[in-house]
DNA sequence: GTCTATAAGAAGATAGAC
DNA sequence: GTCTATCTTCTTATAGAC
C-alpha cells in the first residue's frame, strides 16, 4: 500500500500550524518549523517568503478543514438541534487539547489581535464559518434571522468562555460540567 | 498642589503592564518599556534583573488592584447579588478596552499558556480573586459550597466567553447584548 | 527544489563610568 | 540610581552552489 506523498509546502504548513497552536505564533521561530517538518530553512525561503505568508496559508488550511468538517455534518447529521449538539460535543472531544493549550480558533485570534492587528481580521474567519453554520441552523429551527445569528454568537461565545477557564484552571470537569449545561440551554430554548 | 512622586519602578511596571496588555508579552521589548517609561535601557536592569522578573510584577501589581477593587465591593455594595452584578457590570464598564484588546486577565493567561507554561499558574492568581470573592457571595445566598464554587466559574466562563467574541468582532452591541443576559441568568437563578 | 553559508538587525543582558 | 557602550545570542531573511 502506497502511501500519498504529501507535497512539502502542504508538510511545513501542518508543522507550523501545530507549532503556533501550542507554542504561539510570535514564539515559534523558522528553525523549529523547519526542524518539525525536516528541511533545512533555506529551503523554507522557498516556499514561503515571510512569516505571515505563513500565517495566512495556515488560516487557509484551517478554514478549508472547517468547512470540509461542517459540509460533512450538514450532510451526515439530520435535524438542526442535533447539528448545533454536534458543534458543543467538539468540547469534549477536544478537551484534552483544550485544557493543554486552549481552543485553537480563540487563541489564535486573541493573539493576533495583539501582536498582528492587521491579519486578525483574517483568522476571524474561522469564526465566520462556525457563526454562519450555527446561524443556519436556528434559522432552520423557525427562528428569525437576527436572532438566529444572535444565537450563533452566543453559543460561540459559550463555548470560548468554556475553554479559556477550562485552560486556565486545567480542569476537565468543569468542561464537561458546562458542555452538559450548553447542551440543557438548547433544550429548553427549543421547548418552547 | 504637590503630586505625589511616583517610584521609577511603579512607572516601569505600569509601562510594561500596558503595553503587555494591548501587545502582548512575547511582543513588548525593553526597549519599548524603557521608552514609555523615559529611562534608558541599562537603568531598566537596575530594577528588574530578568524580562521575567518584571511580568512577575505586573501580576503582583494586579493582584493587588483587584483585590483592592474587590473589598471596596465587599464595603460599599450591600448585597451579595448586587455584588455579583457589580462583576457582570465590568464588562460594560470597560467595553472600549475589551473589544479593541480583550480581558486583560484572559488574554494574559491564554498568552502564557503556550510562551511561558511555568508562568501561567502563577497569573492564574488573577482569576482565583473573583472566583473566590463570586464562591462568597454565591454562598452567602445559601447555595453549599461546591455549588457556589460551580456558579462563580460559570460566570467567569461566560465573562470570558463575551471577551473573546466581542473582541474577535468588535462588536460592543454583542458585549452589552450578553451582558444583560448574564444578568438575567443571575436573576432566574435568585428566583427560585 | 533543496541545500550551506552568511548577512543584517533586534533581542535580552552586562560592564563600568558618573 | 542612572547613564552609555558593548556583548552575545537569536531572529528573519538572502545569496548562491548543487
Amino acid at each position: 500500500m502506497v502511501k500519498k506523498q504529501q507535497s512539502v509546502r502542504s508538510v511545513i504548513i501542518k508543522a507550523a500550524n501545530e507549532l503556533f497552536y501550542h507554542n504561539g505564533y510570535e514564539e515559534t521561530s523558522f528553525t523549529q518549523i523547519a526542524e518539525k517538518a525536516n528541511i533545512s530553512r533555506g529551503n523554507f525561503y522557498h516556499h514561503f517568503k515571510t512569516k505571515e505568508d505563513i500565517l495566512y496559508a495556515i488560516v487557509d488550511y484551517r478554514i478549508e478543514d472547517v468547512t470540509k468538517t461542517l459540509k460533512e455534518w450538514t450532510e451526515t447529521i439530520k435535524t438542526p438541534k442535533a447539528r448545533i449538539k454536534r458543534f458543543i460535543q467538539i468540547l469534549r472531544n477536544d478537551g484534552d487539547d483544550a485544557i493543554e493549550y486552549g481552543c485553537p480558533m480563540g487563541t489564535l485570534n486573541t493573539q493576533l489581535g495583539k501582536s498582528h492587528k492587521d491579519l486578525q481580521p483574517y483568522a476571524r474567519g474561522i469564526f465566520d464559518l462556525f457563526k454562519n453554520f450555527l446561524t443556519d441552523q436556528f434559522t432552520q429551527l423557525g427562528f428569525p434571522k437576527k436572532k438566529a445569528e444572535q444565537y450563533a454568537l452566543h453559543l460561540i461565545s459559550r463555548n470560548q468562555g468554556i475553554s479559556v477557564v477550562a485552560h486556565t484552571y486545567h480542569d476537565i470537569g468543569f468542561l464537561k460540567r458546562e458542555a452538559d449545561t450548553l447542551d440543557e440551554w438548547v433544550d429548553q430554548l427549543l421547548k418552547k
